[in-house]
DNA sequence: CGATGTAAATATACAGCGTATATTTTCACG
DNA sequence: CGTGAAAATATACGCTGTATATTTACATCG
């Protein structure tokens, strides 16, 4: 009954843990994640993981709130490295937002994770994972308030009125959150949501470089579009 | 060695087992289907699918074709009708596009499965997923090129010019694929596309309730805001 | 300093999975 | 009626997540 203990502290982190899982995962995809894999290459039993994550399903919890903090720290170092530069409305925006799709490119796995369905059995908690979904965008919010409050944008018609069910619901919301934006800004920051993560999700699995060859460049094309027709004057 | 043959006809068909799987993918969804459970639940055993198909990717990828090819016939369904009661475009535009999100509504695991991520190591074939992707989107740009014809439809300032990189591989997609279309119709369409694929991939994740309570209603204002902003007049 | 309690690893086991192989049954056709 | 192909089967292998009980290592305290 010798048990060969390898080195006297082969104690491993939690962190070390997440970390081969993320790398397990970004190299077989969200769904090739095992525990008997990430105990193997930890030189570990699996059932030792059990002492840090009492199932799976606790893992991939807390891989899917380290993406998603991970994801809203990237918008909001954009975000401030704009600011600090002194960058205007347009430049600041474009920057947070082309951070969406550069952190969705450069860790799909991660993405789908967060946006797909990730693990067989699996369903997110949505109590824990919608506030945090709403984080990375807090920041366009506090912007476009900005912008409408200096009279630097302007509200496209298209989108006037605002349906009466539908202002209804987004007056709940805005109260509920401590905004103060007119119903047609949150319906066209949160068009511009839908934009931006249809695009990069069609990147993602390939349906838009047939048409378009360059998603990037179409990306650009389409915050720019955007942009413009808030009635903010592009830059240059 | 008696091996109880349950009745002398249990052959079991393709389709059977089709169903089978659509609906225990339903019910657990999309990585949840099993070769084994869909044997059980046709009082088989496992390997007997292999007759039919050699592998698990097999069966997974004609439920893809088959899912792709059931929203193309809803999309075109729903267009058909729309031509043969004489309707304008307009409301032929919005039909289609309303059946793209009632499909998906009603069949989410099966739209994740063509626009998520479905099964463990699954990867699809994109030779095969690219052109069933764009087929039911066929429709929407033949709408548009009648609508640019006619001179119902204005192209959208804001869209324009496109940059040359861009015209060049929609040039290139253009003279592929027989559309004759200007280059900047083609990025409003395809920005139409990502609006609403968003749209529906927010809703169907729960991420978009929150702030506009009835996604089916801010997908409404969404479709007339595009379609305004084509210079359609609105109906009624 | 040595005993002790706790945390973290372990061994073992179970049921389920996809899949490979070889065997047996069934049925249509010559 | 005999034969051959098609389709089911039994069996087995290695993998998975997870439950249980056991053993080790370490920090803390009398």
């Amino acid at each position: 009954m010798s048990r060969p203990r390898k080195e006297s502290g082969r104690t491993v982190t939690a962190e070390e843990i997440k970390a081969v899982a993320r790398r397990q995962m970004s190299e077989h995809g969200t769904a090739g994640l095992s525990l008997r894999a990430i105990a193997r290459e930890l030189g570990i039993t699996a059932p030792a993981i059990y002492n840090y994550f009492p199932r799976l399903e606790d893992l991939i919890t807390t891989l899917i709130v380290d993406a998603f903090t991970a994801l809203a720290v990237a918008m909001e170092t954009a975000g401030a490295e704009a600011r600090t530069e002194g960058a205007g409305l347009w430049e600041t925006f474009t920057r947070i937002t082309r951070a969406y799709r550069a952190w969705a490119v450069a860790h799909p796995t991660d993405f789908q994770l967060i946006y797909g369905n990730p693990i067989p059995g699996y369903h997110a908690p949505t109590d824990l994972t919608g506030p945090l979904a709403q984080r990375p965008f807090a920041q366009l919010f506090d912007l476009l308030q900005a912008g409408w409050r200096s009279g630097q944008i302007s509200l496209p018609e298209e989108y006037q009125p605002v349906p009466p069910a539908l202002a209804g619901h987004i007056r709940a919301y805005r109260t509920k959150s401590g905004l103060d934006l007119p119903e047609v800004l949150i319906c066209v920051l949160l068009s511009g949501w839908a934009r931006i993560h249809g695009q990069v999700m069609l990147e993602l699995f390939h349906h838009s470089q047939p048409f378009i060859g360059d998603p990037g460049l179409f990306y650009e094309l389409e915050l720019s579009a955007y942009l413009r027709r808030l009635g903010l004057p592009p830059p240059g």
